[in-house]
DNA sequence: AAATAAGATTAGAAAATCTTATGGGTTTTA
DNA sequence: TAAAACCCATAAGATTTTCTAATCTTATTT
């Protein structure tokens, strides 16, 4: 079966030169002497039998056998040309795409990643934010930051930040009201994100209230983290988060706690990124950077799917 | 574009490799030694800074990144050796698949093939008779004869044969009825084939007779040439027949023609083969033994298509 | 523990491939 | 219309790649 490929590169020279038409462009483009193409070509044609090339006056041309080859032999060259491409590694330094859920991206990510800029002056980062999952087989994406559970197969994804949610409000807002029973939360605007969980209905339900019957209640659905925290930091209600993204608020007495009582559900970020990336090296510096910046702000160990530079599971 | 095409060596003793699992297997069917395949594979190893193959005990196994390459590789080279097999020129010697009409194959060209073989003694004809038009590209058949004007690119086609139609039966027949006038052969069976031309409706008209107001006309159709010359020799009516087909009866006395006017059409047939075609020397010494065989046996003169191999038009 | 089997490694030999230099066509250009 | 500019073919020698043979390492089987 193996037997009947041989001459590869004989085969690669005619492939670039059925392209370009001319042995001197491909030899250029191929970075040898035209003699070599004209050598390897000659080579082939006498394997083969067949002539590949006629000249006809200033310019050269495919015979239909050439014709018929070259059909063939581009194909696979394409083949071979993006096969070793795409496993083959890339050097650290270079750019690296990261993708990641808005919020995430703007109140904990983008704080935070001067300090990896500064460690790896060589890999340039370009942020996207997106409410979307990425598609990291595309190539559009190296690193994806979300809070789903992947499935796919070849994606590695672990556990980069497990955070609370609890209600936060401005400090005036708690002085004015003065928080003691959670109903006293009924009397002021209750702000949530427009997720199945992380609802007001659960943080109630968790101390056998039920909000619900108090029609006179007052909220506002937001479809963002991120708007949310705005909204509280003017002042206006109390809004239930995830407490790494006001973590620095909190400590600089800017927003507050507005009730001990946190959601039972902890919200989770994962990391993912394609394991056989041909900028696996990059992608593992960024996320052995995420780690030791998530260090501290976890509850949880972080759990890590298996290292796919090694090989052997 | 091309400069990431690398290591195509290696990656081919890679993509055997990757089907067989086992250096040593894939060094047999490479025809070298097992430590070639390992260097190569090394190499490529290297170059992609990427493991490929690690071993669990006992056997070897692709890696993640090994089975990405080896499904893109697989493909790619199993177009080249398909490439390369296509117009690879076979030897002269090997085996010819031919096929033509049922009674062109029988009549014409069986008698006369014994001289074939003993010019070629290495050429070993396969002959197939069939009805339907054969696909030449299929690999299945080399030269096809039918009558046919063919229009697909590629092929090559050229007349072979240009023969009269013309009304025969068997002596005892023409002797019991004596023919003088075209509508003597009313009054016997007549045998056409069931083609929309080469009809006796033509025959007559050509002499401005309508044989078709006479009801009583006794008629035969037949699917084939060769059933409607058994009928004749057994003296059952005369039969319009192409004259090559009973040219050898004519000569012995054991048909004769009925009646001096011939058909105006006359029927043609034609060679077909792939002007690509891998057995391209063996098709070209049948057809030109097919044009001497036919020369002389021909009203016209042989019409041929380009010749293919020269590449030069 | 020896025997077996398969991959890894190395050094030297063999083969393939490349470059440089040159020649012979064509087509432009002066 | 001669010179210049291209482009491919070819040859010789240099260079690089690839191969083999021999040997080593590791793991399995008996």
């Amino acid at each position: 079966m193996s037997n009947r490929v041989t001459h590869l590169k004989a085969a690669h020279y005619f492939s670039v030169a059925s392209q370009t038409l001319s042995y001197t462009k491909a030899a250029k483009q191929l970075h040898v002497s035209q003699a070599a193409v004209s050598q390897q070509i000659r080579l082939l044609e006498n394997y083969l039998g067949v002539v590949l090339f006629y000249r006809s006056g200033r310019d050269m041309r495919l015979t239909s056998q050439g014709q018929v080859l070259a059909e063939h032999l581009d194909q696979a060259f394409e083949h071979i040309g993006k096969g070793l491409e795409s496993v083959k590694l890339e050097p650290l330094e270079g750019t690296l795409l990261v993708s990641g859920l808005q919020s995430f991206v703007s109140l904990w990510l983008m704080p935070k990643l001067w300090r990896f800029s500064h460690l790896h002056q060589n890999i340039n980062v370009k942020l996207f934010s997106s409410d979307e999952r990425e598609d990291i087989h595309s190539g559009k994406i190296d690193i994806s930051i979300d809070n789903l559970i992947n499935h796919q197969d070849n994606i590695s994804q672990s556990l980069l930040l497990s955070s609370d949610i609890i209600p936060i409000c401005a400090p005036e807002l708690a002085k004015s009201i003065s928080f003691e029973h959670p109903t006293d939360l009924l009397k002021c605007w209750l702000i949530q994100v427009d997720t199945p969980i992380y609802r007001w209905e659960a943080w109630f339900a968790e101390q056998q209230i039920s909000p619900l019957r108090s029609k006179k209640l007052l909220w506002a659905e937001v479809n963002s983290w991120y708007m949310g925290i705005s909204a509280v930091k003017a002042g206006h209600g109390v809004f239930l988060c995830p407490r790494f993204m006001v973590q620095e608020e909190l400590e600089k007495g800017t927003l507050v706690q507005a009730f001990p009582h946190i959601l039972s559900n902890k919200i989770n970020f994962y990391v993912n990124f394609a394991k056989n990336s041909p900028r696996r090296a990059r992608i593992e510096a960024f996320v052995d950077w995420l780690r030791e910046e998530s260090n501290g702000q976890n509850d949880a160990p972080i759990k890590t799917g298996p290292h796919q530079s090694l090989p052997w599971p």
